[in-house]
RNA sequence: GGGCGGUUAGUUCAGUUGGUUAGAACGCCUGUUUUACACACAGGAGGUCGUAGGUUCGACUCCUACACCGCCCACCA
């Protein structure tokens, strides 16, 4: 063993012990027929990523997981890689060409393309180095990324096979639009925020007639398409207009008036404007009447030819200028203020467009029904439960995926159209001819996949899913394995596929979660994970989401800085119960920071007392004669390491971590290792002191990786903490009678020591204790009691006995199960002293009253259990007994 | 509009199937340089568990309403 330096150095110890895992080669998992594996793959960061809270947070518990089941035995892989992010990082690289005052569309795709492939290159790996600082201990040989050539391949193959199965359409359909990245979003990429808005009433003229009708709308730019006025077939107020024409104020259309029950005559005036080209109701609506679809705007946002005098304005623009247009025509009946929830980009956070365009689709409802056999007949488990019935219900009510974007950032369609026909073809690669017209004229479709159409198949694409492809499945992206033969990845599938559990936040489980239950079903047959963990979100301290926009972030990074990983990772995981979301503040990480001192501390304490060649384990510990505190420690931690098992095996973190925090904290700390340094040359105690810290550091191992590891090394140093086993209680080593009569003794040494603070009884003066007691086995410790209260209460003598009577002078303390005296002459103010006593007395009367109200219920004697009955009963008898003893320890004062 | 979560000490939160004298951390008060740790040690104060009903021998825990805070979903223009 060697010494530890004072004070703990977070940052060097964390490389040092980061470098030698990687080194020994811990983090890699294999194919082990012996083990049982344990897998899980990460949520893949994007490549546009630095690390926020919320990874901190959901790294830390799947590396917790990965690290216990490692521990456990388990062949423990934890798969890991980055999402390439098609808008988020299309963007960042706008961004940055911006500056150099170019647009994507001045280089072209090849050269737009090689720029990202550039910024992914120097930038893209930031985000894994931080997971490293983090702690994570992920298979890094297999690193993936969603755009890799395998990983490439996989979409490929899945489209295909959708496509095949007639699971994949192409069409016009109103879809969300995000003007500013100038792409479409799927329903999900769509945030709704509730917004301040404006019901704009318009009048219409109706035509040969001085009358109007009144429409009510929140986006009077809209107009401008209409093609349209629908009232509900059932309303008197409008029955005449049905079938009638009225005139489309400024461009003077011709509108047709149609009645159609999907209006509610109670909203508004009860007529509505129709735009099938902007509204997706509008759209429906406008399929079932035959009514025109005309497109008003560019896909930048601005208006096109249609809009007559208003093209080329931005909608908003156009939005003003056509309302002061009409309100000097007089045709605004009034405006009211009206909250509406409209929809964000979520990538940019622009306003997004219903959108009359061509896209590709999904059909989901068939992919949806096998997934949610899997939830509903408990092949995959929720945690917490409640999230089971969030996603059944949104898969009950799924809706068709629209997956082509308008970006280049991705991976390209595989679809290629004949130039002379117009024939489709979906193929791999580009095929030369057109099978139905042999033209060579032919192009490939210009859009890429939404980012998650590779997400979805991460859990299997990641073991080189597809198997049956020899051009596509050549493993991990550029150079790296390409002769790694097929029949090895298969075997790592079985082997690992399904995954144990996956981890993620609740916003990602519709985008991720549900898809890649789906898929995974739908391509390999098999749930691709058995459990889903659902952690909660990170908020300030305020209750609000953090995000860089709002600068409520606290960094990790920074915090790793000045804390060390270690703290970072206890105090999230502490304060995070299952599943509820968690407020943060900087202060918060402090106690993990303490605790990693204490840690630090006890552990230089051992070096600078135990002798330096100590071995043996806790086989060695002889349970013969030992002590009553040693044997109290060794139940305890027994008890402890089940209770942490149990909590880790029920995802239940917060609770473990605060259990080895108590433990070693309170007990070990605190009283164990106090009590021992009047015996610390005894070679029991020593084995003691050395096995359960050792111990201990291994529970605490899976939350705070680096410390125990270092600390481990000093103390052991034969095999890293990090691959030993998972320690288990042993029977031998638990003595419960033990347990109790060393809670009482703490108890006594505690009741002690208040008296001497309330008595300011100076540290050095040593006292003299009496212990009246009827208890034998209690007496029969009094060699042990007096060591431990003479070594951590400052008590000379102490005599535990029947007989014993209340000397005078004396302050005293009454217990459940003795009276306890300490006689100091001359020290003893009675007023005081009786002050004291009679708290303690209205307390106990208090709870008996308690008591006998209940005793005294004939129907709790009957109906309550009997145990319960004994139970309360044998608690009256201590307590009356007790009550007695302070009378009669208060009359006796003088 | 539908669904979900929360409401427990000054603060932030635990409290797993109903039976504990309702816990922790931080903060607060008092004392301590006791030979690992002041990022510490010892002692202490502090809660009618959001409100109103109900079920039960018994409710922080189960049920029903209500209030407030927060989140998610939703094509009422």
């Amino acid at each position: 063993m060697r010494d530890l330096p004072k004070i703990y150095n977070a940052k060097e110890v964390e490389d040092k012990i980061y470098n030698l895992w990687e080194e020994k080669g811990l983090f890699s998992a294999k194919v082990s027929q012996e083990k049982e594996p344990y897998s899980i793959v990460i949520p893949p960061p994007n490549i546009t990523g630095i690390l926020h809270m919320g990874h901190a947070l959901n790294n830390t518990i799947q590396d917790i997981l990965i690290r216990y089941k490692r521990m456990q035995g388990c062949e423990a892989l934890w798969m890991p890689g980055t999402d390439h992010a098609g808008i988020a990082t299309q963007n960042v690289v706008e961004r940055k060409l911006l500056k150099g005052g170019k647009k994507r569309h001045d280089l072209g795709r090849k050269e737009f393309l090689d720029e990202v492939w550039k910024w992914r290159e120097e930038y893209g790996g930031v985000i894994i180095k931080q997971l490293k600082f983090l702690g994570a201990s992920c298979d890094w040989k297999r690193e993936r990324f969603t755009m890799d050539e395998g990983l490439s391949g996989a979409v490929v193959e899945a489209f295909i096979r959708l496509y095949k199965k007639g699971l994949i359409y192409r069409g016009n359909y109103i879809i969300n639009w995000c003007p500013r990245c100038q792409t479409a979003l799927s329903d999900e990429e769509v945030e709704h925020r509730d917004v301040d808005g404006h019901l704009y009433y318009i009048k219409y003229a109706i035509k040969d007639s001085n009358e109007y009708i009144t429409v009510a709308t929140t986006r009077p730019e809209t107009m401008l398409g209409d093609t349209a006025i629908a009232v509900n077939p059932t309303d008197k107020k409008y029955k005449n207009l049905i079938g009638g024409v009225v005139i489309l104020p400024i461009l003077n259309r011709e509108l047709k008036v149609i009645a159609d029950n999907m209006i509610d005559s109670k909203f508004g005036t009860g007529a509505v404007k129709v735009t099938p080209a902007h509204d997706p109701n509008d759209f429906q609506m406008g399929k079932k009447h035959g009514l025109e679809e005309l497109n008003i705007m560019h896909p930048d946002g601005t208006l096109n030819k249609n809009a007559g005098d208003f093209e080329g304005m931005d909608r908003f623009e156009a939005r003003e200028a056509l309302l002061e247009v009409l309100s000097e025509k007089k045709l605004i009946e009034k405006v009211e203020p009206h909250k509406h929830a409209i929809g964000h980009c979520y990538r940019c956070h622009t306003i997004v467009e219903p959108y009359l365009s061509k896209q590709w689709f999904v059909k989901m409802k068939p992919l949806a029904e096998p997934a949610i056999k899997a939830v509903e007949d408990n092949r995959i488990k929720f945690y917490p439960k409640r999230w089971r019935k969030v996603y059944l219900d949104w898969m009950y009510g799924i809706r068709d995926w629209c997956i082509s974007r308008q970006i280049w950032w991705g991976h390209r369609i595989p679809v290629y159209y004949c130039g002379k026909c117009q024939g489709i073809m979906v193929s791999k690669v580009s095929p030369e001819k057109c099978p139905d017209c042999g033209a060579t004229d032919i192009v490939q479709d210009p859009d890429v996949l939404d980012t998650w159409f590779s997400s979805w198949l991460w859990p299997f694409s990641t073991f080189g899913w597809p198997f049956d492809q020899t051009a596509d499945n050549k493993g991990r992206g550029k150079g790296e394995d390409k002769e790694k033969d097929i029949s090895t990845q298969s075997e790592e599938f079985k082997y690992f596929y399904p995954t144990a559990c996956l981890v993620t936040a609740q916003e990602i489980i519709f985008f991720w979660v549900a898809r890649m239950i789906m898929a995974g079903l739908e391509f390999c047959d098999e749930i691709p994970f058995r459990d889903v963990y659902i952690h909660g979100t990170v908020r300030d301290k305020t209750g609000t989401k953090m995000s860089k926009s709002l600068g409520n972030t606290i960094d990790p990074l920074e915090i790793i800085k000045e804390y060390g990983t270690d703290a970072l990772r206890f105090s999230i995981i502490s304060i995070t119960a299952a599943g509820q979301d968690v407020f943060l503040s900087k202060e918060r990480f402090e106690s993990g920071r303490n605790f990693s001192n204490k840690l630090w501390n006890v552990s230089r304490f051992l070096m600078l007392n135990l002798k330096s060649d100590i071995s043996g384990d806790f086989a060695d510990i002889k349970m013969e004669g030992l002590p009553l505190a040693d044997r109290w420690l060794l139940t305890a931690f027994c008890n402890t390491a089940e209770s942490v098992t149990k909590s880790l095996d029920s995802y239940r973190f917060n609770d473990a971590a605060n259990m080895i925090h108590d433990f070693l904290w309170h007990k070990y700390c605190d009283w164990y290792v106090e009590i021992s340094k009047a015996s610390i040359k005894n070679e029991q105690t020593q084995l003691i002191l050395y096995n359960v810290l050792k111990a201990s550091l291994q529970l605490l191992h899976p939350v705070m990786p680096f410390i125990t590891e270092e600390i481990w090394q000093v103390l052991d140093g034969r095999e890293p903490i990090m691959i030993s086993s998972w320690p288990k209680p042993h029977k031998r080593l638990i003595d419960t009678q033990a347990n109790d009569y060393m809670e009482k003794i703490i108890a006594i040494i505690t009741a002690i020591r208040n008296i001497r603070a309330e008595m300011n009884i100076p540290h050095k003066l040593k006292i003299d204790v009496l212990v009246k007691s009827n208890d034998n086995v209690l007496m029969s410790f009094s060699e042990e009691i007096k060591i431990y209260a003479g070594r951590v209460s400052g008590v000379e003598n102490i005599l535990i006995a029947k007989d014993i009577k209340q000397p005078k002078a004396s302050a005293s303390n009454i217990l459940d199960f003795c009276q306890i005296y300490v006689p100091l002459q001359g020290k003893v103010d009675i007023v005081t002293e009786k002050a004291r006593l009679n708290k303690n007395l209205v307390e106990s009367e208090r709870l008996v009253s308690r008591l006998l109200k209940k005793l005294g219920n004939n129907s709790f004697i009957d109906k309550a259990p009997k145990e319960i009955v004994e139970q309360e009963k044998q608690k009256e008898l201590v307590l009356m007994a007790k009550i007695t003893r302070i009378k009669e320890t208060i009359e006796n004062l003088t």
